[in-house]
DNA sequence: ATTGTATTTCAATTTGAACTAAAATAGATC
DNA sequence: GATCTATTTTAGTTCAAATTGAAATACAAT
């Protein structure tokens, strides 16, 4: 699949922002969506085949990880519209405290 | 609309790499592709209501071209992917070569 | 070995984005 | 203004990707 298409899906790309630099469990990653655990798992898996997501086995769970590396420069645009996300929010509160 | 998901769609990628670096009208355009006209048309209103291209008025024709700057870090993305294509493409070559 | 929790996988459904075909708009030419 | 070419827009269709719900698998604990 192409990496470009693969990041763009906005539950992925969540799935990344959450395991950016922790790991977390496939169950609390599905804590986050609306969408079933199933669609979460699919996701991940899709993730994985990618090698966008290291997957570590601890007892009963599978501890999911961003592999920051794999995404090469796509990794930048990521942190890049995520930095800017917040800095457009940073913004509202401003403009809303001026009023 | 989503600036990934915007670009990650093969033929308003196509798109973006045919008016990289030349002005084209959208006929023009639309004849590299499989897909009809009109389909063409709306990769083209979308690339531009994200002012990804730019248009000029020409006559009957309008004229688009891919404006770089608004693309911000995504157009070094796209010139990296579209440079490692063809170096895997001259890779394929050569082992054709070799066989 | 059975019960429980965590996760994946599968088949079927839903949904949304891309597409088509046709009508509408825009400007050029006669 | 009628006609031609270029392009956009609209309504309806198609198709792939995401989602659901349920069954299957994996490991842990009793």
């Amino acid at each position: 699949m192409d990496a470009l298409q693969l990041i763009a899906e906005p539950n992925r790309r969540m799935i990344l922002r959450l395991v950016w630099d922790r790991e977390l469990a496939a169950s609390e990653i599905a804590s986050n969506f609306d969408v079933t655990f199933g669609a979460v798992s699919q996701h991940l898996a899709i993730l994985r085949e990618a090698d966008f997501v290291k997957v570590r086995r601890h007892g009963n769970k599978r501890l999911y990880r961003t592999d920051i590396a794999a995404l090469g420069p796509l990794a930048a645009i990521l942190e890049d519209m995520w930095r800017t996300t917040l800095q457009s929010l940073a913004i509202t509160i401003e403009v809303s405290e001026d009023q």
